[in-house]
RNA sequence: CGCGGGGUGGAGCAGUCUGGAAGCUCGUCGGGCUCAUAACCCGAAGGUCACAGGUUCAAAUCCUGUCCCCGCAACCA
């Protein structure tokens, strides 16, 4: 902490994690990330505040529950405790943790909601379309099937149904004139272009911020059967939860901390935060936050992390076998500044071994041992001094300087490497001064003695600078080394460390070595691979999340039949997709499905399979689809058409 | 032709905006050292910077085209 120094309030936030279920290690970075900055501004003498939490709401998580036959509270409980969980084990030091089911934000959520549309940001409009009754269905021009409802083929007449609506486009030219003013605004730089172009330039919609086809969310207080959309409620916790009111009764905390310094995002919620947020703050009269920042993702080496390829991740998995520290160490160092990082077991403990047990653990292992061996323990500085002295000293002076600009542009990466080159150097000097032959001499004594000084001099600064990033580690540094905190301020001069303090007599090991074969194995054990290979004939096989009971009724509602294909091509607009004429029967039908990466066209024709026939008809990339061919689908996402076992004619019924 | 990002020695990345001797960490090999966690220090090998053209005295960097990966969107009916 700097004592001396006061640079004012510093509200930070994260995005609020949506609980749809555990956070895995990239959702994870994301706290870790802000947790190092939270706690390097605090260092350098910010007030901090920082908020994280859950985003709890919406339509999603109401399924959620009813698959689970708990109610959406009872979810999001346990979920968010989840949360919680993994927040607190990676030590993030979050001043507050909101959840959007929070009696004051839900409130505040209402009272923004109804001073939008008291003051015409936000009016009442419709989605029109052409409704079917009997089906209860809304239906655009283009999927009509001659004119008629594509389902029943009844007549559809035009019909709306109410919405909520924000204006978006009354304050787009005030948002563009902003990015353009404030630089800093959008980082990395590379995102902003992206919104513009995509989404400013173009010409705002209008955004539908009401919801009626589910009810887990903030009722909109004078429509009750509209649900405030998720993002408007989200988005506000970053206002609610520090105090604000719509009223105009904020609090103090809110009046000193707003506008935020800082949103921390992922770069794929980067239209949220730079448009909607903005928009919806100018339309309360409120300042717009000062940086939002896009933080790349967390990529596994065999591609993206995904549950069904059970190949997720988890922070709590992770620091069972490497620690915590370690696991930020990698997590804040590993990740590029706007490119995606890539996360595996063998990254992580080739990284532990080389920086943390190597570099730091054993140069605090060696230094402490010295002490002991010549000296009892006790560090003196002699005053012998050297010119290799110079080259070290300036060295670790540097450091901060370099910390704290890499940090000033949030490159928090480049920031730790800045303080493992000071360890580096203290190692160099090892070499240089070569303690073991000084020892050999009782003239060179007072010499030893102050090598032995600089050296934990210097890594006492390294630790202090190392204690945003990996906080247990520069603790357990500074007190093997019973070294005194030094100020934030001090951290540019030599010789802080209280000449003749004693050092531990045993010192604990900071990062045993680890041998990857080891951590292999034990990942092995702590999921089973899942192929087995082609000579068992036994299959592990596969279960998937099971669905709620149906009724004998519902089943018969569905019509399978035996469709031959007879026609496929790829749909040209799409990577996934091909476009089948199956014929059913005495009927063809046009059906699109997402296997073109399992089937060619070619094979596909000719080809028996499963038809859901009587599905309603929806169009895919452009191109309409009037039914389903049923596959199999393995862990993996793989997909195998399901065909009749013997020859049968098309159209054959399937029950 | 939906939008965007990327392809740099065995691995992970920087450098690209503002052209000017290809850099970092790990791994490998050789040497040194022994205080230390087979650690530390020094040195070396290894890349036609995806490919093909172009601009330039000079291109990883700028322009054009091609190939391949990956996100998003389309929501894989």
């Amino acid at each position: 902490m700097c004592t001396k120094c006061n640079k004012g309030k510093y509200y930070m936030t994260t995005a609020i994690a949506y609980t749809s279920g555990k956070p895995h290690i990239g959702n994870t970075y994301e706290i870790v990330l802000a947790d190092a900055i939270a706690r390097y501004k605090r260092q350098e003498g910010y007030d901090v505040y920082f908020q994280t939490g859950t985003d709890e709401h919406g339509q999603k998580i109401q399924l959620k529950a009813e698959e689970q036959g708990i109610t959406p509270k009872e979810y999001v409980d346990h979920v968010a405790g989840q949360v919680k969980e993994v927040w607190d084990l990676m030590g993030a030091s979050y001043d507050n943790f909101i959840r959007t089911t929070d009696k004051d934000h839900e409130t505040q959520v209402a009272k923004i909601f109804k001073k939008l549309y008291d003051q015409g940001d936000i009016y009442k409009g419709s989605y029109e379309g052409l409704y079917c009754t009997p089906c209860e269905s809304f239906w655009t021009e283009s999927q009509l099937v001659d004119g008629k409802c594509p389902d029943c083929g009844r007549e559809v007449q035009p019909a709306k149904e109410e919405a909520y609506f924000f204006k978006m486009s009354k304050y787009a030219d005030r948002l563009i004139e902003h990015i353009n003013t404030h630089p800093d605004f959008i980082q990395p730089v590379s995102r902003k272009n992206e919104m513009m172009n995509n989404f400013l330039l173009p010409g705002l919609q209008d955004l539908c911020v009401s919801r009626t086809s589910f009810s887990w969310g903030i009722p909109v207080d004078f429509d009750p059967k509209h649900v405030v959309y998720v993002w408007l409620d989200a988005l506000t916790n970053y206002i609610t939860k520090i105090g604000y009111d719509a009223d105009g009764n904020s609090s103090d905390l809110f009046k000193k901390n707003w506008p935020a310094d800082l949103h921390l995002i992922g770069k794929d919620i980067i239209r949220f935060h730079t448009i909607y947020w903005p928009i919806f703050l100018m339309a309360l009269d409120l300042p717009l936050p000062k940086q939002v920042f896009g933080h790349p993702w967390l990529l596994q080496g065999d591609g993206k992390m995904s549950k069904s390829k059970g190949n997720v991740l988890y922070a709590d998995e992770l620091v069972d076998m490497f620690g915590v520290d370690a696991i930020r160490y990698f997590l804040l160092h590993e990740m590029p500044f706007d490119n995606d990082g890539v996360i595996s077991w063998e990254l992580i403990t080739e990284r532990r071994n080389s920086d943390l047990a190597n570099t730091l653990g054993n140069l605090v292992n060696r230094t402490i041992s010295m002490s002991n061996k010549y000296f009892d323990g006790v560090v003196k500085d002699a005053g012998v001094t050297d010119s290799v002295d110079d080259d070290l000293k300036a060295v670790v002076t540097g450091t901060v300087a370099k910390v704290e600009a890499k940090m000033g542009e949030l490159r928090v990466a480049d920031a730790i490497t800045e303080i493992f080159n000071l360890f580096k150097r203290c190692n160099k000097y090892i070499d240089e001064t070569t303690p073991w032959i000084l020892a050999k001499e009782e003239a060179d004594k007072p010499r030893l003695a102050t090598v032995l000084y600089n050296l934990v001099e210097s890594i006492s600064i390294g630790a202090t600078l190392l204690k945003s990033f990996m906080p247990q580690t520069a603790e357990k540094i500074l007190s093997q080394l019973n070294a005194k905190e030094i100020p934030y301020e001090g951290l540019n001069t030599f010789g802080h460390y209280v000449s003749g303090t004693k050092v531990t007599a045993e010192p604990e090991i900071l990062f045993e070595r680890m041998k990857l074969e080891e951590v292999m194995e034990k990942v092995a054990q702590l999921h089973p691979k899942k192929e087995e290979p082609e000579e068992k004939t036994e299959e592990n096989g596969i279960d998937i999340e099971s669905k709620p009971e149906i009724e004998y009724d519902d089943f018969m509602k569905m019509q399978f039949q035996v469709g031959e294909i007879i026609a496929c091509e790829a749909v040209a607009k799409s990577k996934k997709l091909l476009c089948s004429q199956v014929r059913i029967g005495s009927q063809v039908k046009q059906i699109v499905s997402g296997i073109r990466k399992y089937y060619t066209p070619e094979e596909m024709v000719g080809k028996k399979v499963m038809v859901l026939v009587n599905l309603k008809p929806a169009k895919l990339a452009g191109v309409l689809s009037e039914g389903m061919l049923l596959c199999a689908e393995d862990e993996n996402g793989q997909l195998a058409l399901v065909v009749p076992e013997k020859s049968m004619p098309s159209g054959a019924e399937i029950c």
